[in-house]
DNA sequence: TCTCGTTCTTGGACAGCGTTACATGATCTC
DNA sequence: GAGATCATGTAACGCTGTCCAAGAACGAGA
């Protein structure tokens, strides 16, 4: 009665809807409206489950055509790609992040990223230093990201970065200040992500007749 | 007889020693031969205590001096700080990591990070954009470290970008085996790292005689 | 049709986790 | 010495992932 599909199908709806924290093997079973051991039967561990949800969520993603005119508007707008769609589904990359199975989420449009290096002359060991260097970006600006909208107000960037002015007279009160504010994120992503594609892939200027 | 100083101590060895995962509450009490209940009671909740716990590390671990000549070299270096301080106390940076507490490990860096953005002449909300890019991609550099020696080979990066061969023809052979093969990461964190910093700290020409 | 073997499902248990209500002992104050 | 506050211990609750042994469905061979 239960595939293999349908329980995937229903996990990932399960962690879309609720969160990363609903997908329990008991809540899941009780979602299929069947034992929990027969999850165990059909997809295996709990890792199992979340490899597989995660894998076939990353499968769903990477359905987008990549925009751009130049090969690097190309890598961007992948990096861009996977940003986007990684922050539509914070769920899904929540669980991703906790189960250390991000690559995996991200592995089609990852590859797409090669591609589109590979065209823009970037091949090899350069290729794959530079999408370890972009992907790192991405995560770690998704880190930030995915945090602010979980942490305990307590543990905020803004308030720990705050919650001490009188203990650092070397510090001006403009930045001080600045520091106590959240920052617009996505635009912060956008200039460091250009700043670090262009470290690594040259300007095409025969592609680009305004440069 | 058991003081809240103890109790952190202990939790701090403890994670050091065995690993994030061994920080509970039953076997930190079990450790400092205790009942459970004693924690709760000097200490809190088991969030209280991670982020006590971290705070505690965060503090002991901003007393290295910064180095570098100009004002930009001293901004790298804060960064290659925490960088390097995370992953020698990789187990404590997990357990932030998971608590999402990572700011509170590094807070008293990002402060002095934010004093040397200060001297090289970026305030304000400048200086929190610049702080939050080059902690994202620090954070996400160490996300990418720390996950390399706990995740299952199943899920590493190398096998899940490899293991496909057949379904990508668009893939240049030399780039597919070198996706296939661990890049060297302290090398590719330090040159991001440098055209990050470079797009936001402008070059001090005056202070370095040699450009 | 009956039976065997495989596939599938189930209920119930186990050990571990964080957490809490309650009882106990210790220590200090009046 | 009586009472209040502090400090600790006992035992439980509900939750988690996991597994074992037993049963149900079902297709095929005698």
């Amino acid at each position: 009665m239960a595939t293999c599909d349908e329980i995937l199908d229903r996990a990932l709806a399960l962690v879309e809807a609720e969160g990363a924290e609903a997908l329990t093997m008991r809540r899941l079973a009780g979602e299929l409206g069947v034992a929990t051991t027969t999850i165990y039967w059909h997809v295996g561990n709990r890792d199992d489950l979340v490899t597989a949800v995660v894998r076939r969520h990353g499968e769903q993603m990477a359905r987008t055509p990549v925009n751009g005119a130049t090969a690097r508007d190309r890598v961007l707008d992948v990096a861009r790609l996977i940003w986007r769609t990684s922050l539509e589904h914070r769920e899904v990359t929540r669980l991703a992040a906790a189960h250390g199975a991000s690559t995996l989420q991200a592995r089609e449009l990852e590859l797409a990223m090669a591609r589109e290096l590979q065209t823009a002359g970037v091949v090899g060991t350069a290729a794959r230093d530079a999408m370890r260097a972009i992907t790192a970006c991405v995560g770690g600006f998704l880190v930030v990201a995915l945090r602010n909208d979980q942490t305990p107000e307590a543990l905020r960037r803004t308030t720990v970065l705050a919650d001490h002015n009188a203990d650092d007279g070397d510090l001006n009160p403009t930045t001080r200040a600045a520091l106590a504010e959240p920052a617009d994120l996505p635009a912060v992503f956008e200039s460091t992500l250009q700043a670090v594609v262009e470290s690594i892939v040259p300007a095409d200027l025969s592609a680009n007749a305004y440069l």
